[in-house]
This record gives C-alpha cells, structure tokens and sequence, in this order.
DNA sequence: CGCGAAGATTGATCCTTGTCAATTCGCGGC
DNA sequence: GCCGCGAATTGACAAGGATCAATCTTCGCG
C-alpha cells in the first residue's frame, strides 16, 4: 500500500506514460495503490468485468486463457509491464486470467480516471493507442508462430531469442518452470522435453533451468528466426536511438503481454 | 479515383470515425484517394513499410503471414474494414501481407495524416485507441482457438458463428474458398475435407458452398463455443443498444481483422 | 540427513495432422 | 455440349503431438 517514489519513477519511465506532462500523470496515477502479492495469487479470471489497468513492478505474471479445463499461456510478464490495457481502453471484461508466478508488486490504475484523461489529453491517447498497437503486433507475431511452425521450431527460435536479449551469453538461464514454457510454446510439457533432446545435434545441452548452446550458428540454421515474427527485442532500454527506440519499446514490450517473453 | 459521395458516408459511419467532427474528419480523408484491384493483386507485401491506412469498401481481402514458403490466412476482411491500423499507428512494417480475394474497391489514407490528427484530437485518438484494442482482443480470440481447440473443434465453432451471423438460417452460405477456410482455421484442405465428413454424425451436410446444419443444438454440444473466444458479433449493425453497441462494433469489427470473420 | 512432493524425463502407445498421389467435381470457355 | 483447369475429395502412409504410466531429479522441510 505504500507507494515509493522510485517505484512511480519507473512507472513514469514506461513509453506509455514517458512523454506525458507531471499533470496528466498525477490524474492517471491518482487513485492508484500498490499491492503486494503472493506466488500463485490469481488477479483476474477470464471474462472479469476489469476496473484496473495493471503494472507489474516486481516479480513475474502469466496471462492465460483457458477452454474445456485447458489451459495455455498467452504471455509472460517480467517488470516493468502494464496489462490488460485493451479492456480497460474498451471496458470491456476480461480475454485472458492473471495470475502471479512469483510473489509480485502490482501497482493498479484506475481504469475510468485512464479513460477520463484519454478523451482530454491527445498525447496520452496516442501514446495508449501506440502501447496497445505494439501489443496487437506482438499477438500477430504470436499467431504466426504458432500457425507456422512445428513445436521444435518454436523452441529453437525461443532459444535464439533468448539468447540475444540475454547478451549472446552461451549458457542462458530459463526465466520461467519448464512446464510454463511448455504452455507457452503451445505444446506438452513432455514434448518440450523431448524437442529439446531433438535439438541436442544441434549443440543445444539442457542442465537444470540452464540451456547452453554450443553451436549457435547450426541452432540459428535450424530456428530460421525472421523479425517478422520473432522480437529480437534491443538488449536493454539504455542506449537506443530515440525516435527508433521509442517505436521499438512500445511495439517490443517491457509492456503488454506478447509470446516468448 | 473518383470518389463517391456515399463511400465517403460509409466511412464516416466507421466506429472509428463515426464521432469525430466533420473538419478532423475531413483533415483524416483529405488526401485519400480511392482505387480497384482485380481479383488476386498484392496490395502490401510482408516487411514492406506502411504508407496508408487501408478502407475495404467493396471485395473481400485477406492478411497473410508466411514463413519459410509456408503461408497461412491471420484475417479475411469483408466491407466495411479497416487494415494495419497498428502499423499506421507506429509508422512500422507490415507484419502481414494483404491481398485482394475478389476485385475490391479501397480507399486509402494517408498514415502520416492519420498520426498528424491523432496528435491534436484527444477524441479521434481515443477511437483510434479503442479500434486498436478490439483488433487486440480479435487476436486474443484467434490465439485461444488455435491453442486450445483441434482441428474438428475450430470448425464446429466456426460453423456455429456462422450460422448466428447469417441470422440462423438452416442452409448456411461459405463465404469463401474451402482453401482458404482451412488456412484461416490452421489446418489443410485435405483436413478440411476430412473434419467436416467427421461432422456428418452431428447433422452437417455440405454440398458445394453450402452447408446444412440440420441439428445445431448437438453441434452446438461439440463445439462448445464460448464468448471469450467466440465473436457472434451482434447479428447486424442495426438496431442494437447504443453504448453497447459501441464497444461492440469496434471490439467486433466489421473493422480490422480478427479470425473467423 | 533423509523424506516427501512437485517437476522433469523417458518409453510405449494412440490419435491427430500433414503429405503425396489419384480421382472426382464444378465451372467457365470454346 | 465438350473440354480443361483448378478446386475438392479420398485413400494410404508418415510425421508430429498427446496421453498415460513409470522413473528420476530437485529441492524444501522436518
């Protein structure tokens, strides 16, 4: 429930709200509190009528949606990333469950001050119209993945993607149980161990969470990644161009929820 | 080129122009310039950079993504659609083809023009914000199905969609090829062919682009279609509530796209 | 230090889907 | 009315993925 200043400050860094004037902030952020929530927690169920908009400050989310007691996850969220922008921009109920990996700080906005000051201030619309547009791109690029390629496929190119965004290190630390990213890759939690096994002639060694790949350029063969569906994502919001970056970050995420995360 | 007045009309009625002032609306189509493609014709290839936002006024055309020479259809898009507003919105690349199914009449806008007014009209924006939100949610929706359904299932439920959006007529109409059913729905034709004999056991009987649903209700059973995943999209844009209509018609579409239209 | 629970792996088997090839069907042009 | 082309269907087969069960590993906790 305590709010710290820091913690506003990176709120305020996020490219939906980095261009807005200190007023328009404070009438965004007015009524919004912080909340501390615990490994497992779920914050929202499909079809939720949803009055926040959320911002993950700490901690891990999964965005899940679910059919005939199946489930399959849609995103994972590190911080800093808002969620569930589109229905609270609609008002609409929620598409897809929240629920919290690991113990979490979830900052809450509320979502009709949102869509007050959107229909007042121009910029802050276009800055929500742009975040919501960079989370539309991620789900095409999710879609694709998924209608494109078969499970080893996925795999690989998860494994490129990593990689990159993790500094081209050899040995990569999987972020999330390997369960979760079975969902998230669209497959069974024994098939992902058995794609892995499959990409062992490709130099791929699975010790625990971490995945070392000794043959890159033969993995990268393989994955044939394509920026028209993988997010090579820049490494960190450091030092980017600007008008490039701010497309970027609000089209890569730190941000809404979006595949391979 | 020449423009009709009425296709101008049916822009206007566009959820996403329909509350705009006539000047922002005139600023938005002022250099906008109408035009005819044959049957077949490319209109904006994968990776190419986006000019225009694109205004389906008569026709049908259909976004694609494609990987390693395979292809699969992400939205069939009748009139009245808009196209790649999220691209428009980021002044990004396509992250899908678009291509003409029939000879189709579009009007195109400029982007530059589009992002200019966003800038200065908070309400326009915020159309703009919405219009994107649903296409987000259109997206959410296409993802679950292809996740969590099989083949036979996806089929089921679309049938079932059809059947509300062509006002519950027993003999339904297939809007388009088989072909590309079966890539919208992420399967082969030959699996098409295949999932609806193994529908023969709950009343579906197709003859050319016909398909008679004799008994709904045990379709109905098997598809088990849900609104978090399911779009039956009020029947017309006609008489229907007022706000909620709104949030409906630019989360529904008739607008960008999103599977099973 | 060992125990127990949950996650991960492996193998066997089944179901689903893709692929290739061969017809068949439907429709427009001649 | 016949022909020809592309779409649709059907069958046979292979590949991919799911499921179930058993085993192994890991890690927290008593």
């Amino acid at each position: 429930m305590t709010m710290r200043e820091s913690d506003l400050d990176r709120v305020k860094a996020l490219p939906l709200f980095s261009k807005t004037s200190p007023e328009v902030f404070r009438d965004v952020t007015g009524g919004a509190f912080l909340q501390r929530f615990p490994a497992g927690t779920t914050l929202l169920m499909e079809g939720d009528t949803v009055d926040f908009l959320y911002v993950l400050l700490d901690g891990m989310v999964e965005l899940q949606g679910s059919w005939k007691e199946k489930e399959t996850t849609l995103a994972l969220l590190r911080p800093v990333s808002t969620f569930i922008l589109a229905a609270v921009v609609l008002d609409a109920d929620a598409l897809m469950s929240a629920r919290t990996l690991e113990r979490s700080e979830i900052l809450m906005l509320s979502g009709e001050a949102l869509r007050r000051v959107m229909r007042q201030d121009a910029d802050f619309s276009f800055a929500v119209a742009q975040e919501v547009s960079g989370c539309y791109r991620g789900l095409v690029r999710a879609v694709k993945n998924q209608k494109l390629r078969g499970g080893v496929e996925r795999l690989a190119n998860y494994l490129v993607t990593q990689r990159i965004r993790q500094d081209l290190i050899e040995t990569i630390v999987l972020p999330h149980e390997k369960r979760v990213l079975a969902s998230l890759l669209g497959m069974t939690p024994e098939n992902l161990s058995r794609a892995f096994a499959s990409l062992a002639k490709y130099g791929v060694v699975v010790r625990g969470g971490e995945v070392t790949l000794n043959r890159p350029d033969a993995l990268e063969r393989l994955a044939r990644p394509s920026p028209l569906i993988d997010n090579h994502m820049p490494p960190a919001d450091g030092v980017v161009g600007k008008a490039e970056s701010e497309r970027w970050s609000s089209a890569t995420g730190r941000s809404c929820g979006y595949v391979s995360s």
